[in-house]
DNA sequence: GTCAATTCACATGAAAGAGACCACGGTCTAGTG
DNA sequence: CTAGACCGTGGTCTCTTTCATGTGAATTGACGA
C-alpha cells in the first residue's frame, strides 16, 4: 500500500516536472476565437454590411449562412455579432443577440424547447414543460415586445429544425415581426445541408433567406496558415515535429475542409505526446489521434444511445462475427436481435422500429448502410460495419449483454 | 428467346397509444398569532 | 389566517406500435418464332 503510494506520488511529480507541450491548450479547442480570424476577411465584412443596420435600430436583413462543417460559420456569426453588441452596449443601444444550437440534442429538438430556450436566453424562465405551445409562443411575444429591442436571433444548424418540426414555425417566426410593434426580431440561419434551402416552402424561403452566404471550405493552405497561428500561442516553441502541421491541414483538408477537425487532431496529437511524456509531437501522434478522434465519438455516441439501440448493434457485431466477410440485412438482424432479447429478458421491439434504428446508427456514423434491390429477393438495407478490431473490442465492453 | 406481370422483403410514412414528466389551480392540513 | 403539502387535470415529449403504401429487379409464365 505504502509503496504503491510512493509510485504514485513519484508519477504525479514527474508529471508536473515534465515540460508541458502546451503553452493554453484552449486556444486549440475549436470555439476558441482568436483575435485576428484567417481567410475570412470577405464573409466578416459582408456580415457586417447586412447587419449594420441594426446600429440604428433598424431591422436588418434576415440571413442565410451555408457551408459545410468547420467552415467558420458559427465562429464568424459570433464574432461579428459579439463586436457589434459591443458597440451597442457603448452608445447604449437596446440591441440583443441571441444564440441558440439547434442541434444539439435535449436543449432544443422541439417546437416547445427551442422557444422555451430563447425565452432563457433573454433572461426570462419558462416551464421545460407542461404548458400549451402556444401560451409558449405567447410569452415569447410578450416578452420581446416588453424588452423594446432589436432581437437578432441566430439558429445554427438549422436544418434540424425544419426535419424534426417542419418548417411552419420558421414561417412563424419570419412573420413575427407583424406582430411587433415596439421591437423587431431579425433571424440568421446557419446550416451545413447545402440543398436545405430548396427544401423550404417558398414563403419560408423568400423571408427566410433575404441575404445568402456561402462559406466555401478552407483549402489544405488555408488550413495549415490557421493552424500555425494557434499554434504559435498555444503550444511551446519547437515542441512540433517538421511537417506535423501540414499534415493535419492535409487530413482535414481531405474532410472537406474542416478546421475544426483540423484544430482537434492537432490538440488530441499533442495531448498523446504530452500523455507519453515526450517533448516532441510525432507524426505517428496525428496517426493515432486521428484514429482516436473517431473511436472516441463512436464510443460516446454508442455509451449515450438507449439499451435498445446497443442491443441492436450487438446483434449487428454477433451477426458479423458469425459470417465473416458476408453482408448483414435487416432481416437477419431483427431475427439475431430476438434471440438475444427474449434470451435476456429484454422487450422486443417491433421490426418497423429496428428498422429504423438501424438507420439511426447509420446516421450515427457506427455502422454503415446501403439500400439495395435483390429482385425477387426484395429489397433491404445492406449493412456493413467498418470498425477496427479494437474499436470493436471496446464498443463490446459497454454493450448490455454478453 | 422475349416481354410483361408477379413477387419478395423489406423501406418509408402517417397516425395513434403508452407512460413519463410537468405546471397549474384547487383543496386540505398544520402551524401561527 | 396563511404557508406548504397534496391531488387531479390537462398539456408535452419520447418511444413505440399499427396500419398502409411503395420499391425495383429477379423470377415466372405466357407467347411467338
Amino acid at each position: 500500500m505504502g509503496k504503491e503510494e510512493k509510485g504514485l506520488n513519484n508519477f504525479f511529480e514527474n508529471y508536473l516536472k515534465q515540460d508541458p507541450i502546451f503553452i493554453n491548450k484552449s486556444i486549440l479547442h475549436w470555439n476558441y476565437t482568436p483575435d485576428k480570424i484567417l481567410h475570412r476577411e470577405k464573409q466578416i465584412t459582408e456580415i457586417a454590411k447586412i447587419l449594420a443596420p441594426s446600429l440604428k435600430l433598424e431591422k436588418p436583413s434576415n440571413l442565410f449562412i451555408y457551408g459545410k462543417t468547420g467552415t467558420g460559420k458559427t465562429c464568424i456569426v459570433k464574432y461579428v455579432t459579439q463586436e457589434m453588441g459591443e458597440v451597442a452596449k457603448k452608445k447604449k443601444l437596446n440591441l440583443k443577440v441571441v444564440y441558440i444550437n439547434c442541434k444539439y440534442q435535449r436543449v432544443a429538438d422541439t417546437e416547445y424547447r427551442l422557444i422555451a430556450e430563447i425565452i432563457k436566453n433573454l433572461g426570462e424562465t419558462i416551464p421545460t414543460t407542461g404548458l400549451p405551445t402556444k401560451d409558449v409562443y405567447d410569452f415569447f411575444f410578450r416578452i420581446v415586445e416588453e424588452q423594446k429591442t432589436l432581437l437578432i436571433l441566430i439558429m445554427d444548424e438549422i436544418d434540424h429544425v425544419v426535419k424534426k418540426m417542419g418548417d411552419e414555425m420558421l414561417y412563424t417566426l419570419t412573420r413575427i415581426n407583424d406582430q411587433l410593434k415596439e421591437s423587431k426580431v431579425s433571424i440568421i440561419g446557419i446550416t451545413n445541408d447545402l440543398n436545405f434551402i430548396n427544401n423550404l416552402e417558398p414563403r419560408v424561403k423568400s423571408s427566410l433567406s433575404e441575404e445568402e452566404m456561402l462559406f466555401p471550405p478552407y483549402d489544405a493552405v488555408q488550413l495549415k496558415e490557421i493552424l500555425e497561428q494557434r499554434a504559435k500561442i498555444g503550444f511551446k516553441k519547437d515542441v512540433l515535429e517538421e511537417g506535423l502541421i501540414s499534415k493535419c491541414a492535409a487530413l482535414a483538408a481531405k474532410e472537406h475542409g474542416d478546421a475544426r477537425r483540423a484544430l482537434e487532431l492537432l490538440r488530441v496529437a499533442g495531448e498523446l505526446a504530452e500523455r507519453e511524456g515526450k517533448n516532441l509531437v510525432t507524426m505517428e501522434d496525428v496517426d493515432v489521434a486521428q484514429e482516436k478522434i473517431d473511436r472516441d465519438n463512436i464510443l460516446e455516441a454508442i455509451k449515450t444511445s438507449p439499451k435498445q439501440h446497443q442491443l441492436i448493434l450487438q446483434s449487428i457485431l454477433q451477426l458479423k462475427k458469425q459470417n465473416g466477410k458476408e453482408e448483414i440485412f435487416t432481416g437477419q438482424v431483427f431475427e439475431v436481435y430476438k434471440t438475444i432479447g427474449t434470451k435476456y429478458g429484454i422487450s422486443i421491439l417491433t421490426s418497423r422500429r429496428v428498422s429504423d434504428i438501424i438507420s439511426e446508427l447509420d446516421m450515427f456514423g457506427i455502422i454503415q448502410t446501403k439500400l439495395v434491390n435483390k429482385g425477387r429477393h426484395g429489397r433491404t438495407r445492406e449493412i456493413c460495419v467498418n470498425l477496427s478490431s479494437s474499436t470493436t473490442e471496446e464498443i463490446e465492453k459497454i454493450l448490455p449483454v454478453g
